[in-house]
DNA sequence: TTGTACGCGTTATCAA
DNA sequence: TTGATAACGCGTACAA
């Protein structure tokens, strides 16, 4: 039958000192297992912490930060946290700052330059220590970041190239993956390929571009300019699916021959998929279609979508350590002409059902 | 010893007060837009602001908190972020909150007690003012949520009743929609229709089936036992293409007859797309498949997933209402009694390909 | 119209 | 071994 009393506010550490009868000073030496705690009598100690956990004690994060200078925070901007591509990466970067005392600040920019400012501004408010960038899509200009820049924040730009706004970056090698899913497709056996580019804006698309050229050129295999289109300008990442669809269609409208495609990435090969299927033409039976991302989906459409795999976890988590180590790296010289290097990780050819021999009676050759 | 050195060294007020000439309170008076700012000289606001300005100062909302007392915050604990359902859930608080003031604190459980319990603590640390917890799956006793119950902050639970645990829930109206389901089914022409039912440990599971029950006994449709099949339990969500991948395989093995399947969830429908696809048979036209959820690659897969929506993104949406409500409600009495409502959405029946008629080569009657 | 003084909860420093 | 005190950065009565 123990009254409680009806608290507005919650037991501070003088609560905790005065019912304890110790000071306010010996409390937090007790309860931080400080240095100087060793001197304490068992007994106190003992005492202190029953009270401590009686009361309910919680040290109040705000003023611990404002004494000691530190947040322990590190703020995460994701672009779109409907993007599964994303939300890999930020599941990399949670479990490798679960096992620190850091705590991630997830912000949202919903892919708006508006948000991203003003959670930027509520960032250096809350003053994180670091900085992850997650973005996969467009994102308007970074020039906001030179507020970071001014601010000394060690930033990580994971999914897109930022070191043009002079942060280190973190990305699958795309022109990599471009060549590795050419050659898949070629060593299948199929010569005429249909190439879906991504958008132009995207810095992406070039490389994969440059990737599928430079197998192409090695194996001496014609990429014929018919059989390759570009997807239009989009804000969402999931537009890929219509663009994919509506690309198709208008290649099999046309008449133009293929027995792969060679998409941007997962969303648009799915959308390739019902064109095809709604011209009749089985995967891979009739037609070989290969992704980019290995995003979830890619595993349980029917059929098993091939793809090239981006370590998105390890991403996260490479992303997640380079802040840890540069926050806990002296820094011994101020270098604002350190030149951000971009880190390239190798992407990973995953093969399903979606690709297959072009069947005989298709190959036109 | 050294002197203790900030981390990071930002312009305080007192610099901005120190370089415009005038005190620390008439500048967070005019930054603030206070009241008293009425009677400051427009020269002097715009000087002070000025200096601001160039000094890149940001208040720092530790200090601001710690002041008002009051931390503008509140704490979102997602059970599992590479859910697309709860994603969306987030979705929607965001959306809503972002309109306010409020600060969102995301923290990610990964579907682990441990994490929830660290997390809540740190929630506490931070002072949020709110909490919303977003749960789809399996999700261990919610016994620590006792800890915000002493501490009195207001919380709404989304995707899972946790009225047990006192906390208000937001959910979807399982039984209609499994109710929703079944019709649709039988209202194309099926009888003979094989049900996956959820995983025991999951409440939805039973809400579903007896949603499904009650459609089946108004409409005089006999369920047949030998065509009722139950996901084992899982702890991971995606689990369950695995499970419908392998009980429909099963049922086609046995031989049983039948000429649609209601899925536990989309992904479970998928699983059974992908065997009934591995056996030969065509979805729709050999046999129907209807899913549960409305998650993102219902939309994208070939074919389209007819599947019924949870309202994800207005759920979300509603819990973060519900908690800024409470937030500015005023606490006019103490309801340790209060029965803490579960409130119901309902579901909306999306047809896509996935469902047709039956062909009557295959209805066996 | 502007400045002074104090308090928010903690912790580091020094004194006892 | 423990306690007193001063900061941390900001907001706001109250005084001027």
């Amino acid at each position: 039958m123990q009254k409680q009393k009806p608290l507005t506010n919650r037991a501070t550490i003088i609560d905790v000192a005065r019912l304890s009868g110790f000071s306010a000073s010996t409390v937090s030496i007790v309860l931080n297992e400080a240095p100087l705690s060793r001197y304490v009598a068992a007994g106190t100690k003992e005492h202190i912490r029953a009270v401590a956990t009686k009361l309910g004690y919680r040290p109040d994060a705000f003023a611990r930060s404002l004494r000691s200078r530190r947040t322990h925070t590190i703020g995460i901007m994701v672009s779109d946290i409907s993007d599964p591509f994303c939300t890999l990466i930020l599941q990399g970067i949670e479990k490798a700052l679960y096992k620190t005392s850091y705590l991630p600040i997830i912000m949202i920019a919903h892919n708006q330059r508006k948000q991203f400012e003003r959670h930027i501004e509520m960032m250096l408010e809350r003053r994180v220590e670091g900085l992850i960038v997650v973005a996969n899509w467009l994102f308007g200009g970074f020039d906001v970041l030179t507020d970071i820049e001014k601010n000394q924040i060690p930033t990580v730009g994971v999914g897109r190239d930022l070191t043009a706004r002079r942060v280190r970056s973190l990305q699958v090698d795309n022109e990599a993956g471009g060549y590795a899913a050419a050659r898949h497709l070629y060593e299948l056996g199929h010569r005429e390929i249909l190439v879906l580019r991504g958008p132009s804006e995207l810095a992406d698309s070039e490389r994969r571009w440059q990737g599928v050229q430079c197998f192409a050129a090695e194996a001496g295999l014609r990429l014929a300019s018919r059989r390759v289109a570009q997807l239009a300008p989009a804000i969402e990442p999931t537009s890929g699916f219509a663009e994919g669809f509506r690309l198709t269609s208008k290649m099999i409208e046309r008449g133009i021959d293929f027995t792969a495609i060679l998409a941007f990435d997962d969303l648009t090969a799915l959308g390739a998929i019902r064109a095809l299927r709604q011209a009749g033409r089985q995967v891979p039976e009739s037609c070989s279609v290969i992704g980019f991302d290995d995003v979830p989906l890619a595993a349980v459409s029917t059929p098993g979508l091939t793809t090239i795999r981006q370590p998105m976890e390890q991403m996260g988590r490479l992303a997640a350590e380079w802040v840890l180590d540069s926050l806990s790296a002296p820094k011994l010289t101020e270098t604002p002409s350190d030149p951000a290097t971009l880190h390239l990780l190798p992407p990973e050819l995953i093969v399903r059902e979606s690709t297959a021999p072009p069947c005989s009676r298709t190959a036109s050759k």
